[in-house]
DNA sequence: GTCTATACCTAGATAGAC
DNA sequence: GTCTATCTAGGTATAGAC
C-alpha cells in the first residue's frame, strides 16, 4: 500500500464539506483531524481548488455521463433513473449547490444549466415550450429539492412520491 | 437629508452579494465601489454581519408574516400568494439559499424550514402524511426554483404554469 | 512521504485626527 | 461623517530538513 493518506484526506475533507460547507472548512481544520499537518495536504494535492475538484469529480463525469449518452425515450423512466442520479450524489450536489457563487474555480453554473436544457430537450424533443420548460423546471428541481430535504431517509420512502409528483408536475397523463 | 450614505452602502452591497456571494464580497470591495474606505462603512454598520443582516431582514419579516398571519384555506390561492411572495424576494432568496452553510449568523436555516412546516400545515392541515410532505417539497422547492431560473422574465409568463404545475405536483384535483 | 518553520496575503476591525 | 494608520487573526502556500 503505496499510501491511503490521500483517500483518507479526501474522505475527511468531503465530510466537513458537506457538513459545514466549503468556505467555511479550511486546510487547517483537515490536516488537524487527520493528525497531520497543513504541509502534508500540499504533497497529495497542489491546492485547495484540487482538493475540492478531486471529490466534485466523480458526480461531474457521472452526471456529464447520464446527459450526454441518455436516448429520449418515455418520460416517466427518465426521471425514474434522473432521481437515482441525483440521489446517488446528493451530499456533493448540495454543497455544490449551496456554494456556486463562491466556488468560482469552475464553470460549474454554466455546466449545470447545459445538464438542465439536455434533460429538457430528452423530455419534451426539440420543440419544446416555454410552458413545457417551466414544468421541467419545477419537476426537476422539485426532486432535487427532496434529494435534499429527506436525504437522511431511505429512498424507497421517497422516490415513488417524489416521481410520481415530478410526473404530474410535467403534466404527464 | 441627514445621510443617504447607509442606503447607498446597502444598495451597493445587495448588489454585490447577490450578484458574487455574500462570502466573496469583501467590505474593501463595497467601499472602493463607492469611493470611501473601509473604516467608513463601520460608522453605519457596527459589523459586517450587521450589514448583511440589514439586506436580509425586509425578506425574513416579510415571509414570517405571511406564515404567521395566513389562515388555512384554497390550497391553490396559497400557491399563487406564496409564489408572489418569494418571486418579490427572489434575489436575496437565492443568495441565501446559496450560502446558507457559510451564513452561520443566524438560525436562517431552522428559519427556513420553520417556514416551510408551517406551510405544509396550511396546505394539508395537521393530519398531513409523509407522502403529502414529499409533494409539498415538490410544488414549493420547484417554485423557488422557477423564480429563480426565470427571474429575468416578466411575471405572467412564469407564474400561471408555475402556479398550475405545483398545484398537479400536489395532487390537487 | 511527512515534518518544522515561515513567508505572505487579505480580511475584519479599531484608534484617533480632522 | 470620513479619513490615515494600524492591529490581529486566519488563510494559502513554499523552502528545506528528516
Amino acid at each position: 500500500m503505496p499510501s491511503d493518506t490521500k483517500a483518507r484526506i479526501q474522505a475527511v475533507a468531503r465530510e466537513l464539506f458537506v457538513q459545514q460547507g466549503v468556505q467555511n472548512t479550511s486546510l487547517r481544520q483537515i490536516s488537524e483531524r487527520l493528525g497531520i499537518t497543513k504541509p502534508a495536504l500540499y504533497y497529495h494535492f497542489s491546492s485547495r481548488e484540487d482538493l475540492v475538484r478531486s471529490i466534485v469529480q466523480p458526480m461531474v463525469e457521472d452526471i456529464e455521463r447520464f446527459v450526454t449518452t441518455r436516448e429520449p425515450g418515455d418520460a416517466r423512466e427518465l426521471l425514474k433513473d434522473y432521481f437515482d442520479l441525483i440521489w446517488r450524489h446528493r451530499e456533493v450536489l448540495v454543497m455544490l449547490m449551496r456554494e456556486l457563487e463562491t466556488l468560482g474555480y469552475t464553470d460549474m453554473a454554466e455546466r449545470m444549466f447545459s445538464w438542465r436544457r439536455r434533460l429538457i430537450l430528452l423530455l419534451f424533443g426539440p420543440g419544446v415550450t416555454p410552458e413545457q420548460q417551466i414544468r421541467a423546471t419545477m419537476a426537476l428541481g422539485g426532486m432535487s429539492d427532496c434529494s435534499v430535504e429527506y436525504a437522511h431517509l431511505p429512498v424507497e420512502e421517497v422516490k415513488p412520491t417524489a416521481v410520481e409528483s415530478a410526473a404530474a408536475a410535467l403534466g404527464l397523463s
